[in-house]
DNA sequence: GTCTATAACGAGATAGAC
DNA sequence: GTCTATCTCGTTATAGAC
């Protein structure tokens, strides 16, 4: 039964990356979070850092498909951010965004890795920037923003508020909703009366000119 | 000369930390960093959790101080953005967020590594949390805004930018130039007129209550 | 495809000479 | 304080029985 096989050598990965970091996961761990003898690791795919990397990806186009049609019926930045917030809930539970969290950390040393995490994420960002693209289509502040970049701003925080979660859950906790207030704030931004709105394109002209 | 290698392996950790990740930290790969036996790691530190904790406070204690005059300078969040730019490429170019990154990957793993990473990123939250309140002391969004959230989110995310640099530097030098527009925008917010203004701070007040 | 056994090696940690 | 030598264990990876 191969193919289960597989399958659970994948899951089992999931579950040591979540469970022990990076620098926890081992043949050994893996089989023994899989319930598979470890041999199997490298007959099914080679080496550990192979693996590690199937699981990432498999992994991520599940989670980003999963969370696709929801962000496509986002109309507001605070409505993305509540998306965003019930995503991170749910990605932390499933240790999901901590599996991607710990392959990037594992990319600082492997070049294999790093390019595994980069397309990782470029399927979070792909999306993002999708859905910031939509939402901010009649807002007189899209002209200001780079909203590719915004998009891999937003991904690159919740990596790091992820990671931040499992030292201070208190802190992290007080930042997503600070998150919540900033995106608040854009809202507001976006629904001033048409004399602010001039005033804001005019500021923002001068902004960009300096 | 006891003091002298308690200091190579200190900075001998930091090194490591930095080109091998979290994962790839050993007694024998700092000792190799520091030029010195790797039977003195155990000698000096117990162990070598025990070494990485205290390599980490160490640094991340000297870089906050010799960045906190930069930022009492600081007067607007566009300055703040700014420094906060600077102070990036300077600590990528000498790997100390990637070392609070690895930190806080393999924190994962151990409470007591948790607790080290947890106390590092308060020393850079107090001083960001410091600034952020000065700044925007006189600002109409200064109510609307949980400030010491805020801090702890900016921390949260230059972290994540820290890792994903790593992966996809291109995509990280898009995402701290959409950053610095984000607060540009801001700087805009606050620099509105009287009318404007007292419509934001209804408008804030009305998002508040929902 | 799956298992056991094992080779080869690096890890943390310690004992003891100097 | 520093070194060498060593113990014990976990690691990747492979060979070969089934």
């Amino acid at each position: 039964m191969s193919g289960d096989t597989r399958e659970r050598l994948l899951a089992g990965t999931i579950a040591a990356l979540r469970d022990k970091g990076i620098a926890g996961v081992s043949a050994r761990s893996i089989a023994g979070a899989a319930g598979v003898n470890q041999a199997l690791v490298f007959y099914h795919f080679g080496t550990v850092e192979e693996l590690v990397i199937a699981a990432c990806q498999g992994e991520t186009q599940v989670r980003v498909s999963q969370y696709a049609d929801q962000l496509a019926g986002v109309t507001s930045l605070r409505e993305l951010l509540t998306v965003g917030q019930a995503l991170h809930e749910k990605e932390r539970a499933a240790g999901n965004t901590q599996v991607l969290a710990q392959v990037l950390a594992g990319a600082q040393t492997s070049p294999t890795l790093a390019e595994a995490a980069r397309q990782a994420l470029g399927l979070w960002v792909t999306e993002i920037e999708g859905t910031l693209q939509r939402v901010l289509a009649d807002s007189p502040i899209k002209a200001a923003l780079d909203i590719p970049g915004l998009a891999r701003a937003v991904s690159a925080a919740f990596i790091g508020l992820e990671l931040y979660e499992a030292a201070d859950p208190d802190s992290t906790r007080h930042a997503m909703d600070a998150l919540a207030q900033v995106a608040v704030l854009t809202d507001v931004l976006d629904d001033l009366g048409p004399v602010a709105r001039r005033a804001l394109r005019n500021r923002l002209r001068r902004s960009a000119n300096r």
